[in-house]
DNA sequence: TTCAAATCACCCTAACCGGGGGATAATATA
DNA sequence: TATATTATCCCCCGGTTAGGGTGATTTGAA
């Protein structure tokens, strides 16, 4: 954990000219000092622990173990660093599991040099740089689908559902009787056209009723 | 939907300094014009359709109808605005449940006019401009613990109980036996201390195991 | 005033759930 | 190499739940 007065990166990408460009870009900068760079993550892997560094750039797209494979087992090897991942898709499940694996942030790579030099300083001081465009996808996540055919009672029902509560479970938290709450299940399955818990849900979740 | 060469804000805000104060720092911006301001909702709710918004500033902490449940009904009104959260609390329900109802952005009070400007233009060109704090926390809440006490398997089990799925139906999305499925269930209640699906569920996600 | 929403009622059968009690082989990890 | 964890499978049990069918009433919004 040595903090001295220069970021510590290492790069790991296995597009040896990217790898070189954001080297020369991040290096050239005050302040950074580009450690290491690896063309893989079995690469990296036996010596990074020495390189001790304090951001890491990490390519998804990467021969061998890939970047979401990598990211749990990077952070075992060095559980300070932070992890910014780069990448050219920007597709939403790859960006969920890369947070929920534990990257601090997550930037495409028509990133500006200068955004990615921004993000390395705001990640290190524990903000979390999202690119606009990935910005914009973690909101759209969140938002639910205004024109969904659930009622508030349905979807609150729905909800409850979801958290693996059985019908009195959900009867006695919304203070109505056992017989109502099967009316509401049956009217929401007849909604999204399902028969089961398990498709309700899952169709609900595909079109953000809940 | 005039869309000219201004952008139309209103500005929804129970303190008189404060709604005045953003007022003037917004309409002195070039490119930018109030083209109304209100303190509630509720006085909001008759006139804000005349003003065609294009973005609106609104505070959460509003007397009478407050700004969550203002969000969908200002979404019904005018559909097309954006909606931009103001608030000094930044907690992570509120967030949420703002980002869910529609709002396109979340900013803190403490927010430099400079931020809140460019918020405001940054949201008009579809991006979602989170200020970093809301940035850490949004991604703080998608990473797992790595010190979940589960193993792979039953962390895969747990999140298809997660998704309505039963026991059969588990078994056969993991092609094992409808018994390993009881045993993982049996061992993933004894590591969490307890002893229904509803239970695990809310211990795993307030832990985020899964 | 008409329609959706929210509430409650009673019929049924098959399946499910959770609590016991085990066993075995592979894989870590110390 | 030894021990612990993991993943897999097996049996018994009783009480509950799920989902299908077919209704009714009241409230509130369009």
């Amino acid at each position: 954990m040595s903090s001295e007065d220069v970021i510590r990166v290492v790069i790991i990408e296995d597009d040896e000219i990217i790898r070189n460009g954001y080297a020369f870009l991040i290096g050239k900068e005050p302040g950074f000092h580009v450690v290491n760079k690896y063309a893989s993550f079995d690469e990296a892997a036996k010596k990074i622990s020495a390189d001790e560094p304090e951001v890491i750039l990490l390519d998804i797209e990467l021969p061998g173990t890939n970047g979401i494979e990598a990211l749990p087992k990077l952070k075992k090897i060095v559980p300070d660093a932070f992890v910014l991942i780069l990448t050219v898709y920007d597709s939403e499940k790859l960006i969920f599991d890369a947070l929920a694996s534990g990257a601090s942030g997550y930037l495409t790579k028509n990133s500006s040099s200068f955004k990615i030099v921004e993000s390395i300083r705001e990640v290190k001081e524990g903000g979390g740089p999202m690119s606009i465009n990935i910005a914009r996808m973690v909101i759209k996540s969140f938002q639910r689908n205004p024109d969904s055919p659930l009622s508030k009672r349905e979807t609150q029902v729905l909800e409850l559902v979801g958290n693996g509560k059985n019908r009195s479970q959900i009867a006695r938290e919304l203070f109505i009787d056992l017989e109502t709450v099967r009316s509401h299940i049956k009217n929401i399955y007849m909604k999204l056209d399902v028969n089961s818990r398990a498709d309700a849900l899952k169709t609900a979740r595909k079109n953000k009723l809940i």
